[in-house]
DNA sequence: TATAATAAAGGTCAAAGAAAGTCAAATAAA
DNA sequence: TTTATTTGACTTTCTTTGACCTTTATTATA
C-alpha cells in the first residue's frame, strides 16, 4: 500500500526526468491524485527540500504556479550546507537525502557517501543520551570536511 | 505448546525464504497471529538482531512498514573481530590499525577505509560525555557489517 | 482611466489518522 | 527463583485533510 505522497514524489521526478527545472501546478496535481492541495506542499516541503538538493519557486494569483529547480552550485552549496543543515541534528533519513544529493553534485563518491550512510544508522550511533541526531550531524560534517579537504590536497 | 515467539519467527523465515530481505507488516502480522502488536518487536529484537544475522529497518506513520534485511558474514576473521575487538571501546589510533589491516584482507578497499577514519576521529564523535571509544567501536562494528554484506548482495 | 470587486491561484497550520516504538507489569517456562 | 514471553498503555513519527489566509490577475464600474 505505497503511499501517496510517495506516488506524487516519483511523478514529479519522473516529469523533471534530467531537466534542471520544472513547473507545476498545484490544483492539477491535487486534482490528478485525488488529495488535498495541501498535501502536495507537503511532498514539496519533505521531498523536495534543500537537503535533497531542490530549491522551490512559486507564484500566486491568476496563472500561479510552482517551480522546482535542481540547484548545482558545489562549493557555496557545500559551505551552506555545512554551516546550516550540518550544524544541527539530523535524522537519519535526512542525512541519506543529502548525502544522496551530495554525491550527485560529485562532492562524494558513490562509495564515499555509502560508507558514511553505513556509519550514522541509528544503530551505530546508539548512545544512552539521546544524542544520535547531533553525533550524526558532527561525524558528517568532520567527515565531509576531510574528505574534501583530502581530495583538493591530491589535485 | 510451542510459543508464539516461535511460531512467528518461523512464519517470518518462511516468507523470506532465499531472498535477502522482506517487508512486512507490524499490524497486519499481530492481527495474523493474533497478540500484541508490540510481541513483533519483541520477536525482532530476540530473533532478528545483528548477533543473528539481521538488520531492521522501518517506518512509522501512514504506509508505514518493518524491513528485514539478512547479512551473512563470510570470513571467519571479520566474525572475530566484530565479537571481541569492535564489542569493546576502541582509540583512534587502534581503529586506523585496523582498519589498515581489514584492508590488506581485502575486507575493505582502501577507500572505505580512508572514509571510515574520517567518521570516526575524537573530533568528529566529539560528545559531553566521555564516551568517544565506545562509539568509534559501535559505528565501525556497523559499518563494516553493512559494508561487507553490501558487497555479497552486488555479487 | 482609476479603482473596486471578484476570481484564481498558492500558503499555513493544526487536527485527525495511521503506522511503528517503548517500557514496565503480568504471566509462563526453565 | 530466574529467565523468557506476553500484554497493554503510552509515545513518537509520518501522512492526510480541511479550514482559513495571502497574493496576484482579471473584470466590472464610477
Amino acid at each position: 500500500m505505497s503511499k501517496v505522497s510517495d506516488t506524487i514524489e516519483d511523478f514529479i521526478l519522473s516529469t523533471l526526468g534530467n531537466s534542471p527545472n520544472v513547473n507545476l501546478s498545484r490544483n492539477d496535481l491535487a486534482q490528478f491524485f485525488g488529495c488535498a492541495p495541501s498535501q502536495i506542499n507537503y511532498v514539496l516541503t519533505t521531498r523536495f527540500n534543500l537537503n535533497r538538493g531542490f530549491v522551490v519557486e512559486s507564484q500566486r494569483g491568476g496563472g500561479g504556479y510552482i517551480r522546482l529547480v535542481k540547484i548545482n552550485l558545489t562549493s557555496d552549496y557545500l559551505k551552506q550546507i555545512l554551516d546550516t543543515t550540518l550544524s544541527n541534528p539530523i535524522s537519519y533519513k535526512d542525512a541519506c537525502f543529502l548525502l544522496d544529493s551530495l554525491c550527485q553534485k560529485k562532492i562524494l563518491t558513490p562509495q564515499e557517501a555509502r560508507t558514511l550512510s553505513f556509519a550514522i544508522t541509528d544503530k551505530a550511533l546508539s548512545s544512552p543520551i539521546k544524542m544520535e541526531d547531533k553525533m550524526r550531524a558532527n561525524i558528517l560534517k568532520n567527515a565531509i570536511i576531510s574528505i574534501t579537504n583530502n581530495k583538493e590536497n591530491r589535485k
